[in-house]
DNA sequence: AATTGTAAGCGCTTACAATT
DNA sequence: AATTGTAAGCGCTTACAATT
């Protein structure tokens, strides 16, 4: 019924392992021998079975690609990062969401242990030693993608959070705004949004700057709750956790009758599609996310293939990107 | 250094036999055996290799997902009700993202085949004959996922999109449009809008509809398209072949200075997060998008435990969401 | 009848031996 | 030296046999 090697073997008359070289390439065969084989093979329709090679030879030329939710739209452009960088270096993706709750997560990267993944790429809200734990327990390269670690424990790509919170609030000074709002998430919900609170926090004194917290980071959550803080409080700069969050602080000005970027200039993160498909077109600071994923998982690969790797924190640059909200 | 099943049973002084029993619970073993081996399992922190697992038992709990691709809004929640379901059932799921090109599809459905996948999700926006043989060929169980197969040759979960063609037209005729317009992607890009412009076309009179192609789909290609469409026709309802060129259509409106509703009412299809994120807010012919994941992954493990079906061919309901553009 | 063990096999890779 | 074959092993499942 199913094909095997041993099939193609005696069809080909020679040994399996002839048939395993020139599969693999791994020994020189001479020309007419491989001839054979692959006529073999194609006559056969011969497809090598990746679990029984995995199982030989303990490397299964799968990553386990673990992420808070696929939905949105930054982490979907993350994942497509890599998975085409998979592709080129001739791996697959086993893809979970974790909602970013570290049981889930510790789970997850327990099935990856038994799903015998060469690695995993690991994106999260926070990093505790939960998952440390799990990953020296497992002892599976991992690559941190897009995840704060300031202890640098473990191999990761990220931008400068702090910094880039430095630049937006910078700009937003420099464009003559008095009076600022982080709108932001619950504290804690992320430790990415935390680090560029604090980023602003440096560079905006404390009696311009005012925090907001949206709760859970959804436009429609947040939409009401900014609502009331623009009708309430004098401010005439936002900065934007999220283009989500940016989104939901435009509309809300503009439904308390303030207009955009006249009475509140509004600076977000992301720089997803919704940036420029929303009128005014927003000003961001731009996050690489499809690099994000893309050079995680290159890194992943050097780890796995032994290639020197130069820097195992790889920051990536971000930028300010004007557009018409400020 | 790996523990393995022979690690425990000689631990727990039983056979290996044994531990797959308690392991899998494929056959009753004592109260006392089945401690020591859950004792022997938890002090070695021992677990079981999924791939040697595999191999044994051909099955190997992971499913091929192939979508075009993830990182659009659409698609990323296909796939959320996809891992969801799966994760339920104690699947796991391979992504890879075909750009929607048979040869590459084709060459997806070899490389699931050799990775032994259970069954494989499949999403494409042309089916034909390639695809179909492919999956013969590998002798995977399919589920075809929001996509067209007129033939009904693969099990599917889809909705009617002649009918949603339909209804988004009946509805804008009723709002008292005369000359309405179908914005879509190039013809044969999807069979899918195809259909829907076809349900289009049997409701509006030929003379009062404008077939209007705006190329990639892209909200960026479309809106120059559009502005000069607007602006030399006479067209007071549109409707758009999703979200993003619903979104293009309000703008190119807005940009040659005439307004939605007022003077030109849009509906759209999909009903992605996008159309509740923005001014006004869109009226949608709207998709169970994570049901059409969830939904297909469920039938499909019908298919794989042997659980009865009695539909083969699954429609979901679609329904207009009524919002202020139109 | 309930519980446990033995041994073969899943389909490959790879060290080592044998042949040309 | 170049090329090919032999046989063991990867870590499980499962039919069948053996024991309680």
């Amino acid at each position: 019924m199913t094909v095997t090697i041993y099939d193609v073997a005696r069809e080909a008359k020679v040994s399996m392992a002839t048939v395993s070289r020139v599969l693999n390439g791994t020994a020189v065969v001479k020309d007419d021998t491989k001839r054979r084989v692959l006529d073999a093979i194609a006559h056969l329709r011969y497809r090598p079975n990746a679990v029984a090679r995995g199982l030989a030879s303990k490397k299964t030329k799968t990553i386990g690609v673990i992420v808070p939710d696929v939905s949105a739209a930054f982490v979907a452009e993350v994942v497509r990062g890599i998975e085409d960088i998979a592709t080129m270096y001739n791996y697959h993706i086993i893809l979970t969401n974790s909602d970013a709750q570290t049981d889930r997560e510790v789970a997850l990267i327990g099935t990856m242990w038994e799903k015998q993944v060469d690695g995993i790429v690991f994106m999260t809200h926070r990093l505790n030693k939960s998952q440390i734990n799990a990953f020296e327990q497992a002892q599976i390269p991992v690559v941190l993608c897009a995840t704060e670690d300031e202890e640098r424990r473990v191999p990761s790509v990220n931008i400068d959070n702090r910094r880039a919170g430095k630049d937006a609030a910078e700009y937003l000074m420099k464009r003559g705004c008095q009076k600022i709002a982080f709108v932001t998430t619950e504290e804690g919900l992320s430790v990415l949004s935390d680090r560029r609170g604090k980023g602003v926090a440096a560079v905006v004194p404390p009696d311009s700057l005012i925090r907001i917290d949206t709760g859970n980071g959804r436009y429609e959550t947040a939409l009401p709750i900014l609502q009331d803080f623009i009708a309430t409080r004098k401010i005439d700069g936002m900065i934007a956790a999220s283009d989500e969050l940016g989104l939901a602080s435009i509309h809300a000005a503009q439904d308390v009758g303030k207009n955009t970027p006249q009475d509140v200039k509004v600076i977000a993160f992301d720089n997803t599609r919704l940036a420029t498909m929303v009128r005014p077109e927003m000003t961001v600071i731009a996050q690489p996310m499809y690099d994000f994923g893309a050079v995680s998982m290159r890194l992943l690969t050097k780890l796995l293939l032994e290639e020197p790797v130069d820097n195992y924190t790889v920051i990536l640059d971000h930028n300010v990107v004007e557009r018409s909200s400020t």
